[in-house]
DNA sequence: TCAGCAATTATGCAAGTGTATAATTAGAAA
DNA sequence: TTTCTAATTATACACTTGCATAATTGCTGA
């Protein structure tokens, strides 16, 4: 007697989650979060309705749960360093914004997910929390190196000054960032990260192009 | 005889037309597109359903015609020279980057819109024709005061160097207008224009601060 | 091997969705 | 006044939605 294949299979509770969670994500990018049903997730998980509900209390709660999800993917993919060690303070911070407006960063999927929860963010308090914090974390981010750049160059600053630079250089990667997202094809590939570094370093009074990958 | 008062009244088609597209815009903003159901609409026009088929093919329809509508409306916003005929290029210049500031046109509804039709720009092939068009239009304008500001200032640039430069002034003001409208209390009142103006500034090297507004 | 539990499926329901269609009726024109 | 038409209401239908509940079933530990 040969046994009947199983029906499905029995994965752990985080792993069927994160499943879940992707396929979410991948559906509200395709089809913004109105295209994201119960039913569809499900389907793209390959799995029934059902065990969404299982898995999580709500559907809110799944749509909240892939909200920071991505934001920390995000964060994530704008954080490594990708440069050695030792390497100045401008080739860092010259670094961090080309990561930021380069692929996979600069996508129109995140763009649509970005503007997907945008709504949510204003409704759902802990949804909010999430915007904030990722959005401190990446300015903060930003006015550390920009601050340590300008102390190499022998520059000094008010922190309401590095403050205003940070707030600046950072609208300027958001906005190329957006507008790379929305409109693909309205530029040509490495202008983006050009006209960023080119923006950025006459915002904060630095030559960011030519810079060397040595300290 | 008394006559019983009319149970509805007759409205001129473009009329009607317009307060159900801003019913639609009012609740998209307020709830996103997924909450601007057709009785939605229906409602807070004080109208009943059947009326928005009649005088547009499809909810879709509504839709695009209201996002035409918004598009419109925040173009003539930043159109809005307000300030004298005569005033030098530089001058226009920093009114044109301020308007594009300061409310109205930054305000957590307008973006609370934009974020909402971004998803559906993907999809309708009529959207994002309005969508190119509007960002296409805007940074055109911008681009022609900026090239008026240099030759004023006796600075000469290349065609190529001028769409940079729009490209990247258009960046931080789309930036800073979305962080002030997503994050409304995490700026102080007047710091969103300051800071794009000396950052337009920064980035086309014409300081635009100390700007009198006479030529 | 087998008992028990949690992961998964199966089924159904009540509310809300966009749309269609026919019945009214306000208001201008004659 | 009466007629006529387009604006408006009224009603209903088929479908989708999120959620609940009960019935299975894969897997693990004794």
């Amino acid at each position: 007697m040969t046994q009947p294949p199983p029906k499905f299979r029995r994965e752990p509770a985080e792993q069927r989650k994160e499943a879940l969670i992707l396929a979410a994500l991948a559906l509200i990018a395709e089809r913004g979060v109105r295209g994201a049903t119960v039913r569809a997730i499900a389907d793209r998980a390959d799995v029934t309705q059902g065990l969404i509900r299982h898995h999580f209390s709500s559907k809110e709660d799944l749509i909240s749960a892939a909200y920071a999800f991505h934001m920390s993917r995000m964060t994530n993919l704008t954080a490594s360093p990708n440069i050695a060690e030792g390497a100045s303070a401008k080739a860092r911070l010259a670094a961090f914004v080309a990561t930021g407006l380069n692929p996979p960063v600069v996508d129109p999927a995140s763009v649509s997910l970005w503007a997907s929860f945008l709504n949510k963010v204003r409704e759902d308090e802990r949804m909010r929390q999430i915007h904030e914090q990722t959005y401190h974390d990446f300015r903060d981010r930003l006015e550390g190196l920009i601050t340590d750049a300008l102390a190499e160059a022998g520059i000094t600053a008010t922190p309401s000054r590095l403050r205003q630079l940070a707030i600046a250089s950072n609208a300027v990667i958001d906005g190329l960032w957006m507008e790379g997202g929305a409109l693909p094809n309205a530029f040509e590939p490495g202008e983006l990260p050009e006209i960023g570094l080119q923006s950025v370093g006459a915002i904060i009074g630095i030559d960011l192009q030519k810079t060397g990958s040595q300290p």
